[in-house]
DNA sequence: CGGTATCCCCTAAGATACTG
DNA sequence: CAGTATCTTAGGGGATACCG
C-alpha cells in the first residue's frame, strides 16, 4: 500500500519553543509541511482548481489535465481524498462511474491557494526581472573568470617558453 | 552550473484559452508552478520565515535550521536570490562575512504564505479527522478482502478434497 | 567563513501491463 | 471505466572533500 504520510505520530517538534517558526518545520510529521507538500505537488493544485468549478469523473480529469499519468492522477486523488479535500462517489452502474468533487474543506483551501496565485500573477514581472538581472551578473562573473584563467595560462606559457 | 529553471522561455501555454485554471499549469515555464516549487521545497519556507525576523549570516542560518546540509542551504539561497526574494551582501572582511536578508518582494511573499499556514493551523484537526476516517475505512476494506480471500481458498480446498 | 565540486543513494514519477 | 501492480529511470538531496 504505497504509504502516504509516515505512520509515526511525530508532531511538530517545537524544540526551541521560542516561537512559531519552529512549527513551519521541514521535518516529517508537521501539518504545515504536509499540506504544503500536498498543495505543491505536481497535480493536486490543478485537480483542486478543476474540481472547484464542478464535479468531474476520473477520465474527465485525465482528459482535462493533459500529461498526467493514470497512476499519478489516482495517487493524487487518493491523497486529496484522505485529507478530506475531495470526496469520491462510486455509482454501481455498468460501466462503473466514479465522481470526484471538492469538499467544503477543499473549497476553503482553494480560496487560500488563490491568494498565492494572485501574488504570483501580481509579481511575476518583478521575479522575471530579478532572474534576468541575476543571470546577467552570473554570466558577467563567468566571463571575468574565464578571462582571468586565459591570462594565467598565457603567463604560464610565456614563463615556460622563456625557460627553453 | 546545476541549472535552475529551464532556459526555454515557455510561457504558460494557455492553449484552451477559456479561463485561468490553464494558468495554474503543471508544465514547465509556468510562473505559478515555479514559485510554488520554490515555496514548497524542503528548506525555502524555513529560510524565508527566519529571514523575515532579521538578517542572518550563512552559518547562522545553518545553525538555526538544523538538518540542512551546506549544499542544500547554499542552493536554496541561490534560488531565492535569483528570484529576488532574498538579497546577499558580501563584506570584504577577513574572515568573510555574508549576510542574507529578505527583500521587500520576499516580505510580501511571506505574508501570503502565512495565510496558508494559518489555514493549515485552523483546519488541522479536520484534516487529522479525515485521515483517521479514511484509514479506518481502508483497514476495514482490507480486512473484508482478506476474509473473502480466505473463504475462496476454503471453498477451493473443499472442492479439491471432494474430487479425490 | 562561506562556499563549490563530486559522488552516491533513494524515492518520486513515468511507462507499461493487467483486473474488477 | 476506473483503477492497481510492476518495472525503470531521473533528479533531489545527503556526505565528503576541497578552494578563496
Amino acid at each position: 500500500m504505497e504509504d502516504g504520510t509516515s505512520p509515526t505520530p511525530g508532531y511538530c517538534a517545537d524544540t526551541d519553543a521560542d516561537y512559531d517558526v519552529a512549527q513551519w518545520d521541514a521535518r516529517e510529521g508537521c501539518e504545515v509541511r504536509q499540506i504544503l507538500d500536498r498543495v505543491a505537488d505536481k497535480w493536486s493544485l490543478l485537480v483542486i482548481a478543476l474540481l472547484e468549478r464542478r464535479t468531474l469523473r476520473f477520465t474527465e480529469l485525465r482528459r482535462e489535465i493533459d500529461g498526467v499519468s493514470q497512476r499519478m492522477l489516482a495517487r493524487t486523488l487518493r491523497h486529496l481524498e484522505r485529507d478530506g479535500l475531495v470526496s469520491r462517489t462510486v455509482y454501481a452502474t455498468v460501466p462503473p462511474r466514479v465522481e470526484y468533487r471538492l469538499t467544503d474543506l477543499g473549497g476553503t483551501l482553494h480560496e487560500t491557494i488563490k491568494s498565492l496565485v494572485t501574488w504570483t500573477e501580481a509579481h511575476q514581472s518583478e521575479i522575471a526581472g530579478a532572474r534576468a538581472a541575476y543571470d546577467r551578473r552570473a554570466a558577467a562573473e563567468q566571463a571575468d573568470a574565464e578571462r582571468a584563467a586565459a591570462e594565467r595560462d598565457r603567463i604560464a606559457r610565456d614563463v615556460l617558453s622563456g625557460r627553453r
